[in-house]
DNA sequence: GCCAACGTTGGC
DNA sequence: GCCAACGTTGGC
């Protein structure tokens, strides 16, 4: 079982929009990075579970827990128009960008913030990718001892 | 294959 | 709104 962190801009889409959604469940789609689209197509597993991580905000920081319900599988904004994520070079018979399904687990009982994951930089977070200088990954791996370590602050 | 230009991300 | 970081594009 392994664990990830994804990267969601709350003014977009927000923890408690995943909360009112139908089934708490929502397609993790419009991800146009090939690392981030490696990982979604190919690592992510069925019950695996991630941080859902919200950026670009007034305080940055993992807001809670969701679970891979359903395996990568072809990201069908890519062959929209109409939609912000189209990319006229992505064919149906030759998908280039993939998503996941994810559940919300649960929201934390706090938000854990930027500022407070940056404090354990040096020590227990050391390799937390989502600390290093320049991370720009909407999906990135976290080791189990990261996960368990920022479970304990919360 | 190199690399400058450009666009995007994301913290501040 | 600014700017550093970094991925992508395209000319050569």
């Amino acid at each position: 079982m392994n664990h990830w962190l994804l990267k969601s801009e709350p003014g977009t889409f927000s923890i408690d929009d995943l909360a009112a959604a139908p089934r708490r469940t929502t397609t993790w789609d419009g991800v146009r990075n090939y690392q981030a689209r490696n990982t979604l197509r190919d690592s992510m597993k069925k019950g695996d579970t991630a941080f859902f991580y919200h950026s670009s905000c007034e305080i940055p920081g993992i807001a809670g827990i969701v679970r891979i319900v359903k395996e990568g599988y072809p990201d069908k904004t890519a062959f929209d128009p109409q939609d912000a994520h189209f990319d006229p070079e992505s064919d149906a018979s030759e998908p280039r960008w993939y998503v996941v399904d994810v559940q919300l687990v649960r929201k934390l009982k706090r938000l854990i913030t930027l500022d407070e994951l940056r404090k354990h930089a040096r020590k227990q977070l050391a390799d937390f990718v989502v600390l290093r200088r320049g991370n720009r990954l909407s999906v990135t791996p976290v080791s189990k001892t990261e996960w368990e370590f920022v479970l304990s602050l919360e």
